[in-house]
This record gives C-alpha cells, structure tokens and sequence, in this order.
DNA sequence: CATAGTACTTATAACGTTACAAATATCGGA
DNA sequence: TCCGATATTTGTAACGTTATAAGTACTATG
C-alpha cells in the first residue's frame, strides 16, 4: 500500500488551510509537504503531484509572514516614488511598468513615496533597517549617489533609474539623454534656429550632466549660440517657468529653439511666449521629451522625442530581479535609445 | 538592587538586535521586553523607559514578519490603483495622501496596480486570499460594486473613493460631483450658453449618475438643451475625443458649453473646436473639472473647479485607520465639497 | 504576624514555515 | 538472503514575536 490512510482529523475545513492541513489529508509530514510544494527533486514525483493538486483542492496559501520570518526573505521588492515624478503620469507609469515585470514570480511590489524636501537617502535607511523588501528601485540619481553608496556598503540588491559616476559597478536603466540634447539640437537647426536654449535639470543631477554634453557638443559642432537660463530648471513650477519665458520672448537676446527635456516646462514656455506675441513656428520651435501620450494628442505636429516610462519600469524590475539572483553581478545596466522619429519638415509646413 | 546584573552574552553588536539581546542587556524577561515595548501599564513605568532607552541605543526594530506572523496583523494597507488613474498625476497624488496620512501610525502603504483590462475583483481576492494587508482602499466604484459586496461579506475593512447604493453603510470618501455638475451648468449659462454638453464617465460607474444627476437638474431648472455624447466617455482617449468634436463643432447642433469632468476631454475638445475654426470664450466655453495645477496653469482664465485629490488621499488614509479600528462601524464618510471659484465674468473679459 | 491585595515579572507555547540531520523504505547485485 | 547504495520521507528545532496563565515580591490591613 503505496500511501497510508487519510488521517480525518478534526480541524481542516474550518479556518485557514495550511501545510499542517495538507499533511494531514495526506498523511505526510509536514516537512515533506514543504518541500513538495518547493519541487524539491528528491520528494517523489507521485508525492509532488497529489501533494499540490490537494494543496489546490483547498486552497492552500503559503503564509509569506512564515516564509519572510523564516528564511528572511521578504519576496518584496521597493520602488521609491520621488515626489518629482508627480508630473503627468511619470510616477504611475513607472509602477504599471514594474508591476508588469514583477507579475508571474512571487515578489510584491511596495511604493514608497518620498515627501517633498525629506533626504532622499531617509526612505532607502528606512526599509533598509527594516527590512521591508529584498530590492530597492529608484530614481533621480547623483554622479555620486549617497544611497547608492549606501547600499552598496550594505550589499542591498537595488537598480537606479539613472546612472552615477562612482568607480564601481551598479545595476541601473537610464535614458540616452545625452544623444536626445544632441539630436534636439541638430532638429532645431535643421528648423533654422540659431538661438538654442535647453532647459535643465538641478544640476546635483546626473542627467543634468548627460543633457549638457549632448547639447553643449551640438551646439560647438555646429556653431550654434546656446543660451542655458540660470533661474529656471527642469523642476521649477509652470508659472515661475511662463513669467520668465514671457520676459525673455521680448528681449534682444531671446532663444528662437528650446530644447524642453519635460513637457511641462514646454507648456509654460510656449505661452509665455505666445503671450510675448511670439508664434510656434513661426518665431521659435521646440523639442520636447513626453512621457506621455498626452502632449502628442493634443499637438502632434510638435517636435517630440518620447521616453517610454513603462518600458524602463519594466526594465528596472527585471534588472533588479537578476540583480537579487545574483548579488555580486554582473550588473545589468541598460541604456533606453530614444526613439527619434519627427513629422518630415514638409508634412510640417502644410 | 532592584535590577539583576546584565548578563553579557556572547551575542549582542554581532547580527540583528531583536528583543533578546535586550532583555540579555537590562536582565529581564523576553516577555517582559515586549511588553514593555508596547506600552503595557502593567510593566512598571522605570522598566519601561529602560527597555526603550536600551532599544534605542542598540537601534532595535520589531521584526515586522514576526509581528505579522504572531499577531495576523499585517500593518498594511493596500491601494489599488486603477489604470485610468494614470491620466496627470491622478495616482501621484492619491499615493502621497494615503501616505501621508499613514505617516506616523506603523502601518505601510502598498500599491497594487490593477492592469489594464483585468477584472476589478481580481486584485481585491487577491490580497484578501493572501492576506496581504489588514485593510484596501480602491476607486472607481459601481453602483453595487462586487468589490464592496465581497469584502463586506468577509468584514474585512475598507474604504472606498466613490460611494455606492447598497442598503448597508461602509466607509468611502467622494467627491461632490453633482454639485460639480449643477454649478457648471450654471456657469456656462451665466455665460449665456445654451446647449451644454457633459461628457460621461462610463455608465456602470456610480459617479455617471452623480454627475447626470446635477446636470439634468441644472437643464431642466433653467431650460437649457442638453446634449450626451453617445460614443464618447471620460475614458476615450484624445484623438478619440478630439475626431469626435471636430466634427460635431460644424454641425448645427454643435453644443456652445461643455462640462469636462477630465482634464484630458477638455483638452482633446478645445482642439477639436480649434481645428474647426471655433474659438472658446467666443463660440463655446468650457467648465473643467481638474486633478493637478497643469491646467491652471496654462491658462488661469479656464473655468476649472478643481478636485484636491492628495486630499482625498489622506481623507481615505484617515477614514480607513478609522475602520480598522473600529470593524463595525460607524462608518466614516466624507464628500469632498467643490470649490467653486471661478474668475469673475468681467476681469474675463479683459 | 498571617492574609489579602496589589504591583510587577515571567515561563510556556504558539503563529506557519523551512534548514538540517537523521531515519526508513526500496532496489540491485553478490 | 544479506549488503550497500539510492530514493524517499521524517523529526526536531528555529526564525522573533506575543497571548495566556502563572508566578513572585511587596504593601497594606486587621
């Protein structure tokens, strides 16, 4: 007799199954159950087999409060949701995108969202010395990111949105933006504009750096002026953004390109000028880096160079998933091309 | 002597301080510990301020999966965030209020993000299933939403953003959308449009019917035309919208206001007319129903009533500690009042 | 000085899981 | 038939916490 007899004890049914419950239908040992249901090679197939379909039967759930106690694993995985990213859709984009790459194993995923004008390094501490996820995602990074170094002292498994310049290795997903400046600015001349004005981010941030290489070595390749406004950067808000534009439209010296590396900053631009009496296409073009659908919706004539938000979440998560396999690297490091498509000048001009 | 000598053991400064490294240092109890750490009045006040004292100084943290595992309280609350939340920093921002609101308790916030097309339920069996949290918090509700009527029969607590119509009370906060609905009808009349049309979220939603509700009053109090849209809905997308009012701009009975309850269908809308030669404040004019600064932003002349939605979140937050506190109620519900300011009719003009 | 009460502390067990070491069953070959 | 190898299963303990019931010491009372 291959199996002994069920043992009908008095408890299953009522409450919560667990492996005690299956083992008792069974008649195995509790061990024996746990390690069916981990596949473990060394239980027999027949064993495996009837062990999870009666597992399935009722319904059994694993607790993850035991599994997280036991073996330390929290399986949760922590995307710090920067306060920044509040803008059109970046921040929800970025979840959907890492929950898809999370969808199918058995990792959770947990937003922490970082309040306006705390330390950032304060929500990586926090789970960290919690111990609330086996994996931290974030974004925002520094040339030398204070929670990278931390982190990394810590051999906490994490992935950056957005490169630092630390001597070592680090897994990451960042956007060539560099190559978006550089190519903004050959568009803008191609339009025929000569005044080219970016708009960049706070500079304590990498991809301030990456920005102005692309568009600094465009502008000296070509010849062209460049104009980077000293008050004004990528996180300062519309209003503050559309009195200064609506100022410089009418001066002598006004920028006839803007390379807009957000689309809310294009926005306030474009009114500030227009309320300057100054006309897209006519007096100033503009290229524009969306991160949503949005802008192109309302205008698909402008010069726009998409950052697909969702692919990088879902890039992030995987990185970060073989990031937690394999702890000492090598790092997955991923670079996102843009996608440098414009509306043909001549479909342009009719 | 009231307290015995600490006991040096091998253990502590090496590895994680749980409460038995305290209770080796002061040379209590581990019961004892723990007890204390909660507050208990039971533990006499100076053993109390010294296992914390102690606590602190090694940077002790209650391991979260114990506590889970020992009490089935999680000390999580799950917010499922709907994909059409994704629209301007809808779901940012209902993210940081939650958060907020939760800050300070030693509950954390999850995010489950529902995808796009997948039954509503599904998230909310899910958690519950797992139990992955202790209370959820979700948006979008019917009428008799499933979603209510399955949690409701398990008692466990929620609350939603959106009521519903069943016979029993549950936690939720909404907005006042017939309000918002009444009050924009009457705007655009004093504007002297006539033909006013609202554009719809989907039928099965509760917050369809609230906001026909104020529309259809306001219409038939002042006598005005009303026009439904058939194909469109709050959830098309823009150049869905946008084909939609460019064509019905030139027709004859090319409505002359709408009621935008998105900031996306005014958007799509206003370039519609645009496209048809219609101009607004001229041929027709809009009242807006705003989630986020952006369209103010644009432009301040846009009537806008705006929906605070960081306060819905930290009003849900609130709510739902409230519930789960108190399983049975009473209920906390809470409308969210419009605020209508609009720019008066005569700087308008100007 | 015994007694009851009060103030405070503690041992034990348990939550559900898994790591480890050990036990048992099965099989092929001598 | 016995032996060793292999396949499979199992008992025990532990992760860190808290609920329960029980303990001890001290104080007030008669």
């Amino acid at each position: 007799m291959p199996t002994k007899k069920p043992t009908i004890s008095s408890s299953h049914s009522a409450s919560k199954p667990t492996q005690k419950t299956i083992a008792e239908i069974t008649g195995l040992a509790v061990t024996t159950v746990s390690r069916a249901l981990q596949g473990d090679e060394k239980i027999a197939q027949a064993t495996r087999l009837r062990v999870s379909k009666v597992a399935e039967e009722i319904g059994y759930v694993p607790d993850r409060a035991a599994q997280r106690l036991r073996t330390g694993k929290t399986k949760v995985v922590s995307l710090i949701l920067d306060p920044h990213n509040e803008i059109l859709g970046f921040g929800n984009s970025l979840i959907t995108g890492v929950a898809h790459a999370l969808a199918g194993t058995d990792y959770h995923l947990n937003v922490t969202p970082q309040f306006l004008g705390g330390d950032p390094i304060e929500p990586v501490e926090y789970i960290v010395r919690n111990k609330l996820a086996d994996g931290i995602i974030f974004s925002r990074t520094r040339p030398f990111d204070e929670r990278v170094r931390f982190l990394r002292e810590r051999s906490f498994p994490f992935t950056t949105h957005g490169r630092t310049e630390f001597g070592y290795q680090h897994s990451y997903v960042d956007y060539d933006n560099e190559k978006f400046a550089y190519e903004s600015v050959l568009r803008l001349m191609q339009k025929g504009r000569r005044r080219i004005c970016i708009i960049l981010p706070p500079n304590q941030f990498t991809f301030h750096q990456h920005l102005n290489y692309g568009y600094m070595r465009a502008i000296r390749q070509e010849g062209l002026q460049s104009y980077i406004p000293g008050g004004i950067s990528l996180d300062s808000d519309m209003p503050e953004v559309f009195e200064w534009a609506k100022n410089i439209a009418s001066s002598p010296e006004a920028p006839d390109g803007f390379i807009c590396p957000g689309e809310t900053s294009f926005l306030a631009i474009a009114n500030g000028y227009r309320q300057a009496g100054k006309a897209r296409g006519l007096d100033f073009d503009a290229v524009v880096k969306s991160s949503s659908q949005t802008l192109h919706q309302i205008d698909p004539h402008i010069d726009n160079i998409s950052e697909d938000i969702q692919e990088a979440g879902v890039l992030l998560g995987t990185n970060l998933l073989k990031t937690m396999e394999h702890p000492d690297g090598p790092f997955e490091q991923t670079i996102q091309d843009p996608d440098i498509t414009f509306p043909s000048l001549k479909s342009f001009q009719d």
